[in-house]
DNA sequence: TTAAATTACGTAAACGTTTACGTAATTTAA
DNA sequence: TTAAATTACGTAAACGTTTACGTAATTTAA
């Protein structure tokens, strides 16, 4: 079909290995020579197979990248990040999409390791044994990207899921609220769920603020309608809450939704904080006060640590990554 | 490193091509020996290489896909349905990010090319002179997704903006419009930029309604800052505008938001209609009333056009998909 | 029981590179 | 000018598969 190394080498009057070299810059070939072969690759439009070199290298200068769900910012400022990152180091990204369904995931777990891809991303998700197993077995290098194993070495990068959700509710706090709901995610995920709920628990009782099971309503995910049920049923439950402290900035948004449609103002008869900064979080009205998570710099980040134990072949230590109150307008001070 | 068809042709006392044979499931062996095959593979968990494969096959059941950015929910829906649609015929896909960047996309291009995909998807750009001779050269095949090029007879699928843009204006009319104005995107984006116009002013004109230089807004690009900057322009040269159409969802969210700080209520006072239907789209205040793309249908059949080439090898025909008005809060009826 | 047909393999070449190991050609030193 | 050192190549094997072409073993037909 295309050129081969074989064409070139024929056509310039040389060995394929001359070729190879000068390919590779790696010297042994005189200036004329070099010029020559230059000059037939230009004629042919020969293109070097990557397939080719991939076998015998044993480095396919690609890397795959498993995510429960593609279509959320959460996951796109991920991915943003790792294919910038992959790209400074000449690698590509394949996209895998879970669905968060254990089979689907061995499946691709399996594809990525006979594509001899050169490590995996693993992101936003429980890492079961199985998984773990798998690839361990295969002796692939893996990033954990916004999810952490309790049970396995494996490296991650993450923010304090704890320490921002304290972060979270001292802001509201600070504000002079004393009167916190919190709309959490799924109270039985160990990554996402219980670490925000402790911290919030932890910012109101070490602020002398009695806590109990009217301050916070529980979801199955950390969605849109997880939000806007979210609020409906917190003020159900706690009618007295001036604020509010959303575990995910959709669920947030929801909770804006929601208070709009019941007719409760946001911010002045309540304020609404969420957690993550997407993209959305400044379109909504009124623009989010939220929790950043720096997104884009953890996909870089896990992107790089994977090519650090390319190199050096050394396990890298897991980055916990700074969160920062973002201030918009969902959050208003409240006068005694 | 790990063990190959070798290994388990040894360990089994065949040869490797028994092995190979019984791999690809292609007959010409006896059921004892598949058997025993079979259990050697499982002991040693062989894991074919699909490098090597791709080597001698000339498939690497890989494509490839370049979007001009990644964190937008467009381009995340689009990827979503290539990437089912990939999925589903046993590809993977390696996703490139040219962020518009001629010379970043000519080198993904080359890298692509490099790496032996099977073929691209070219996504929601432009597609220069300069790309299309470079891959057209290497025969690879290609598919044009939520753009299209007049030049070069590539196959597309797209949505046909004229009729989405009139449709959408249609609407406001249907309700009792007659003063619309248009915040439109980049006028001299001759994919979604001039068709949204020229749909925008045919609608009016073929309803009787005067359309002049007071009616339009040109803006830089779709996003939300422009959409901001777009409602606050409109509305000086426009004062009397009962409704709006924006030519994307972030700037109609973004028109949503400056209405909301200069206080214009929507849709009492102004309607807004939109384009797109992001998920964005059903998150807003209020609920935004836009034109649906079906992008994630969209991505497959970008994909599945793709595989379709590659099985058959006959150029397929370009698909226009159909768009649908979203009804939700943010247009109101106009009484007269 | 024997010949013909079929099945179940094995051997070796090929895919397009890189690279270890030679050796002829050139340059440098004496 | 000649010997030693260096440079500029070429040959061939290797990476891990698939597959065309044989052939030995088995099955079927007579």
């Amino acid at each position: 079909m295309s050129y081969t190394i074989k064409d070139v080498a024929k056509k310039a009057n040389v060995s394929i290995a001359t070729v190879s070299r000068i390919l590779n810059g790696q010297g042994g070939y005189s200036e004329k020579t070099k010029y020559k072969v230059l000059k037939v690759i230009e004629e042919l439009g020969y293109q070097p197979n990557a397939v080719a070199r991939g076998l015998i290298n044993k480095r396919t200068h690609t890397i795959g990248v498993l995510f429960p769900k593609l279509s959320s910012s959460l996951v796109t400022d991920l991915l943003d990040g790792i294919e910038k990152a992959a790209n400074d180091n000449g690698s590509s990204v394949i996209v895998c999409h879970t669905e968060s369904n254990g089979e689907k995931t061995m499946k691709y777990l399996q594809l990525l390791i006979e594509k001899r891809v050169d490590g995996i991303i693993f992101a936003s998700e429980i890492l079961k044994d199985e998984y773990y197993q798998f690839v361990t077995k295969t002796r692939m290098p893996m990033i954990l990207l916004s999810t952490e194993s309790y049970a396995y070495p494996v490296p991650f990068v993450k923010v304090n899921d704890f320490h921002a959700a304290y972060a979270a509710a001292k802001h509201l706090i600070d504000k002079g609220h004393t009167r916190i709901g919190m709309i959490s995610g799924n109270k039985d995920d160990i990554i996402a769920g219980i670490p925000r709920i402790d911290g919030f628990k932890k910012a109101l009782t070490d602020h002398n603020i009695p806590f109990g099971t009217e301050n916070i309503v529980f979801s199955r995910g950390f969605t849109f309608p997880d939000g806007v049920e979210g609020l409906k049923r917190l003020i159900k439950q706690f009618p007295d809450a001036t604020a509010i402290f959303a575990a995910s900035d959709e669920m947030a948004i929801g909770a804006l939704s929601a208070a709009y449609q019941i007719g409760i103002k946001v911010p002045d008869e309540i304020s609404v904080i969420g957690y993550d900064n997407l993209n959305l979080a400044e379109m909504s009205i009124p623009p989010l006060t939220t929790v950043e998570q720096p997104l884009v710099k953890m996909g870089e980040a896990a992107a790089e640590m994977l090519f650090s134990i390319l190199e050096t072949g050394e396990t890298p230590e897991s980055r916990i990554m700074p969160h920062k109150i973002i201030e918009r307008m969902s959050v208003k001070e409240r006068k005694k």
